[in-house]
DNA sequence: ACCTGAACACCGTTCAAGT
DNA sequence: ACCTGAACACCGTTCAAGT
């Protein structure tokens, strides 16, 4: 008699799903018990797999949704630019359950590899160190900023009629202009 | 005979010494019970002050610390938009513990004075209405963002020698030549 | 190696009771 | 009005045990 097999135990799987968890219910819903559930497993089956416990699956989860680099490439560097930071954009605003996670102190080295590419794209363009450092910090600053502005504003509709994917490209262009 | 009075519980007090120890322990350490230690009174006596218990505290710490308009007065708007913004990030470095709490969803109104407060001021300088809704956004999206990244580099250490003050300054620069 | 079940210390919150 | 004590459902995690 064939038994209903079920997917192996994995790390991937136990990420996808706490993920799928928090973007359908919120983070502060995120439970190991309720994990476990979801995978059909005990909750204690998970420790197996990630031995530090919700530590861990949480600072897997920055590093999932975090890590963005600039992909390389050729073409006017503001251009590149535009493009990456609304693709990082959209993908911050999909996972937004994570934002207060990505803000935390916890894994403190997720957001570096993404800043490191941005100023590494600045030097091949001219720009100094000194400039290319700042010029990154700028760029992540006001991208994660109105990020969690634009989702705090989402949840109060009080103005319903905002556009905020224009004001954002335009915040951007100000931003390009004096970096890039 | 004297006793030793202790002074009666009020919503002020809560808040400040929810404050202090989460400045000093940290967000994840402060629980109700903890709470009501460092008031010297049962956890469940705060729930006379604050009927909606925890959700309710972390609403008034979003508000205390998030609520920070530009003063009235006169002179350069860019010195004075470069004062306010120095001393609104000196407050939230001060408070970081909150940080993950002003980008969640919670009391989504907090920081709506604080923004329409620079809008107004930029509007007051001559900028049309959706050139001052742009900037506002861009100059509130770029404080709060560094903010969280010059809170995660310090934690990390890696580089111990970076002027986060004077990179601050130099980024602020650049958006206020372009919004102001 | 991989997962389970029972147990422990802790949490937010309720509710009846004290003063 | 203001605070307490006991209780409830839930949490992360440990540890010995099962297969």
């Amino acid at each position: 008699m064939i038994m209903s097999q079920r997917p192996p135990l994995t790390r991937e799987r136990i990420i996808e799903s706490a993920l799928h968890l928090i973007d359908g219910q919120g983070l502060g819903r995120l439970t190991m018990r309720r994990l476990g559930d979801a995978l059909e497993v005990e909750a204690m089956a998970i420790y197996h797999h990630l031995p530090h416990g919700k530590e861990q699956l949480l600072e897997q989860l920055i590093a999932y949704v975090a890590a963005h680099p600039v992909p390389p490439g050729a073409g006017d560097v503001r251009d590149r630019l535009r493009t990456w930071a609304g693709g990082y954009r959209d993908r911050l605003l999909q996972h937004i359950g994570v934002m207060p996670l990505i803000v935390t102190r916890r894994n403190p080295g997720a957001l570096m590899a993404t800043t490191q590419s941005v100023q590494d794209l600045l030097r091949t363009a001219g720009r100094t160190e000194a400039e290319a450092a700042i010029g990154a910090h700028t760029l992540l600053g006001y991208l994660l900023g109105t990020v969690a502005l634009d989702a705090r504003e989402q949840a109060a509709e009080t103005a319903p009629d905002v556009d905020r994917d224009g004001r954002f490209q335009a915040g951007l262009d100000g931003i390009l202009a004096t970096i890039a």
